[in-house]
DNA sequence: TGCTAACTTCGACTTCACTCGTACAAGTTC
DNA sequence: GAACTTGTACGAGTGAAGTCGAAGTTAGCA
């Protein structure tokens, strides 16, 4: 990801920019090393949330995506139930940008700490029935 | 512990039931095309059930393992109810050898349908609480 | 100042999974 | 056959998790 809270010499007066000069600070979640291996599959045994991240992995994952970027069919509250599931267990990060908070796979880290585990996510299509 | 199945001449009469075979047949089980990756990820967030499949992976696959080789402090009713799901998940396979129902892990099926997934497990360790 | 949009929080309801006691079934051994 | 071993089936209790409506919060904007 590349880094973009680099102080530019052209002081920015666009204020319509979709991403804010300075990068808002993680909503709370789990540090790398309490990623836990049974946490990370109990919130992936789900086909909404194995749809999410599927969907963060393969569409444009150099950016963040807000909720209502996915299109999915459910109730706010509930999508704010499964995302709060999935930052939890450290599988997203989240931040807030001004009303939008906008999510994206903790794809290094979930590499480091379980290789192989995203691709099986990337592979994976909903059940035909 | 080798299979003990093979029949005495001294029976005085053979019951009804069919002539056992070499190897017994696995119980119902999921066929390697209809092993769901949710499901699977479901069976797995359960430390019990990690442990079980861990330690299958771990120690002796070659031979199937009956539930008291565990040696899990839990009562059998709630040891049956785990085999099961892993079974009923595609993840061990359960063949009954007379009193025994013994298990061992779908290596093969797993690694192909979801490579790379056994080998977190086997990296896996228990919270250390 | 008030409206709107995006999302959260709360609470109630329902469903599901884990736990485990009890009873039962099927081989093994004596 | 009787006792023992290994494991299943059933069912109840408990708690966690999914669903979602309603109300609240906050930022941007006219």
């Amino acid at each position: 990801m590349p880094p973009k809270g680099a102080a530019t010499p052209t002081a920015p007066v666009v204020r319509d920019l979709p991403e804010p000069p300075v990068l808002p600070e993680p909503l709370p979640e789990p540090a790398i090393d309490d990623l836990r291996l049974e946490t990370v599959l109990g919130v992936l045994s789900d086909p909404l949330r194995l749809t999410i991240v599927r969907k963060l992995l393969l569409e444009r994952e150099q950016f963040d995506h807000t909720c209502g970027w996915f299109g999915l069919d459910r109730p706010k509250s509930s999508l704010t139930h499964h995302f709060k599931a999935l930052r939890e267990a450290g599988v997203i990060r989240q931040r807030q940008y001004g009303l939008e908070r906008r999510s994206h796979v903790r794809r290094a880290d979930l590499d480091t700490r379980f290789p192989g585990l995203l691709d099986l996510v990337i592979a994976w299509t909903p059940a035909t029935r």
